[in-house]
DNA sequence: GCCGTTTTCGGCCCGACTGTTTTCAGTCG
């Protein structure tokens, strides 16, 4: 069993009591728990069954009774009780932006609302406006918050995309019939959400492939299944389409698949032009329809005097222009990236101390790591004031004395304060090694006040860079509305990096964004914005997101060298 | 529900905003 299906179960429990009306504080231990497991180095199982889970703090006697049950028997009764009280669907109800518990709770009790379907249905026909503590406005919020969450529905964060489609990957290299194969689709592409996962493969015994392809252990059904193309539902409702063609094909089915539509629509012009046709089984000559190349996909585009175009960049922006003069851009590796600058420790709301920060950054390849916590005002992440500061600096002095081949940076993610005043005052920022800001608050602005407000933050001498700049959750939060243009001058002028952070619940700035800034010649830093020591590891994801906007190596600041990035920052 | 060098019971959780009200409950980060 793993861990984050442990988890998965105490945020439902949490969720469920909250729905009932149980006192914030026990909900609250129960999420804390499963955060707790979640970012677990060990497994769950070894330390049930060595008895360690109560010295996991957060995890007394009824929380670790439970857990016990669950993995011995596979079941939990309290869970199964709980649900029969509260109709599981409404869970997904929480899931709407601006509903809470309360609200949950009294649609259900008073109106016997137990699906999202029906809870639009009640707020188109003004039904819920008689509940109490409810209005003609809070029908429109309701609405609006159920329009955004569907037009996410049926997409997945792209972590959990690459997660089951590597899994995937790795189980069919197994399958000795198959003689290539590669993920294709928006995943190949890198999107920042994924539809389904696709995955292509080469094969002279198609059938056999297939029946291999359904026996994965985390498929829960078969929707179709034939001899070129089968689909599957894994365990977390994504679904997954395999295709096989013959091994001459297996590079025109690559490009094919990997898309985008507008990319193949554009590169089968291209053929045309050229006296060809290009489609899935290969590239023809038009008249003869003789097959010319589709064994490799860079043999396609060679083929039609295109430089190689990397996946990320299929998107019909601008590629085809510049793979025809062979002046694509060298697009930023995952090995490019140095160190890391925003990330959370337990100073603040991270769960990591210091010193397992730096160990974890020295495995990741690292030279340097930056802990930038919160700022003051923020008090619910327990945002530092200045005398913790000073305190954490110390801490941090003490362990560059003592670790060799990394250096710990001090930083901050200071708040942007309603009227673009920083959280810090000037003397504490300038003692600080550098100084990321952000905004955590008042989100509801018009464009012209968010711009205004980040663009005071960014004016302030001692900013290092911009983190999260449009402040997006995606599926939750709708990114600012800004006038990005402005704010990718203010922050040339004012030497002023912009974060792509690779939270995958946010990667912001996202791709275009990234684009746009580099043609309008900003640099980046790209960061993980990090609570645990398994949040390191989203860097790739950012690091995605860059190569969709283009950059290369030299567009970002946390592929500099220790040596260089001390020079830039004055460290 | 968890925790404990003031404690085995009483803290734990802060501030702002929104939409509902006419002083405040619910939601969010």
């Amino acid at each position: 069993m793993k861990n984050q299906q442990v988890a998965d179960l105490l945020y439902e429990i949490a969720d469920l009591l909250d729905i009932k009306g149980e006192i914030f504080f026990k909900t609250r231990a129960y999420r804390m728990a499963a955060q707790k497991i979640e970012v677990l180095d060990e497994d769950i199982e070894k330390i049930v069954e060595e008895e360690k889970l109560k010295d996991i703090p957060g995890i007394g006697k009824a929380i670790s009774g439970k857990i016990i049950e669950y993995i011995k028997t596979g079941k939990l009764k309290y869970f199964e009780e709980l649900k029969k009280e509260i109709p599981e669907d409404l869970l997904k109800m929480l899931k709407i932006p601006g509903l809470g518990p309360k609200k949950v709770s009294a649609i259900y009790k008073n109106l016997n609302i137990k699906t999202i379907d029906k809870l639009a249905d009640a707020a188109r026909n003004k039904k819920l406006r008689d509940l109490e503590g409810f209005g003609e406005i809070t029908e429109l919020n309701i609405l609006r918050g159920i329009n955004l969450m569907k037009k996410t529905t049926g997409r997945s964060l792209l972590n959990v995309a690459d997660f089951d489609g590597n899994h995937y990957i790795k189980y069919l290299e197994k399958c000795k019939h198959i003689k290539k194969l590669s993920l294709a689709g928006s995943l190949r592409r890198r999107k920042d959400t994924i539809g389904d996962i696709d995955i292509l493969v080469s094969s002279d015994e198609p059938n056999l492939v297939m029946d291999f392809f359904v026996k994965y252990s985390n498929v829960q059904r078969v929707l179709l299944k034939g001899a070129t193309k089968t689909s599957v539902i894994l365990d977390d409702n994504i679904q997954v389409d395999l295709r096989v063609v013959e091994p001459r094909s297996f590079g025109s089915a690559l490009q094919y698949f990997t898309g985008s539509k507008e990319h193949n629509v554009k590169i089968r012009g291209i053929a045309i032009k050229k006296g060809y046709k290009l489609n899935e089984y290969g590239l023809f000559d038009k008249k003869t329809e003789e097959y010319i190349v589709g064994k490799d996909e860079t043999e396609i585009y060679k083929k039609l005097g295109l430089q190689y175009i990397e996946p990320e960049l299929r998107e019909n922006r601008g590629e085809f222009k510049y793979a025809v003069k062979n002046k694509l851009p060298v697009l930023l590796k995952k090995d490019d990236i140095c160190g890391d600058l925003h990330v959370h420790s337990d100073y603040s709301d991270g769960y990591e101390k210091i010193e397992d920060i730096a160990d974890k950054a020295k495995k990741l390849g690292y030279e340097y790591i930056g802990i930038a916590d919160h700022s003051q005002s923020l008090k619910i992440a327990r945002g530092l004031s200045e005398e913790r500061i000073n305190k954490k600096m110390k801490h941090i002095e003490r362990i560059n004395n003592k670790i060799k081949d990394l250096k710990v940076f001090c930083g901050t993610e200071c708040d942007i304060k309603k009227d673009g005043i920083l959280d810090y005052p000037d003397k504490v920022l300038k003692k600080l090694d550098y100084v990321g800001i952000g905004i955590h608050t008042n989100f509801k602005m018009t464009e012209e006040q968010a711009t205004k407000r980040i663009i005071k933050g960014i004016e302030n001498p001692y900013v290092t860079f911009l983190a999260h700049p449009t402040c997006r959750m995606i599926g939750r939060r709708e990114a600012f509305e800004l006038d990005i243009e402005q704010i990718f001058d203010a922050a040339k002028d004012n030497n002023v990096y912009l974060e792509i952070n690779s939270f995958p619940d946010r990667l912001d700035l996202n791709d275009l964004h990234v684009k746009q800034g580099k043609d309008h010649g900003n640099s980046f830093v790209i960061n993980t914005d990090s609570h645990s020591l398994e949040h390191m590891e989203f860097m790739c994801f950012g690091v995605s997101v860059a190569r969709r906007g283009w950059l290369e190596k030299k567009d970002v600041l946390n592929t500099r060298s220790l040596t260089e990035l001390e020079k830039i920052i004055g460290g």
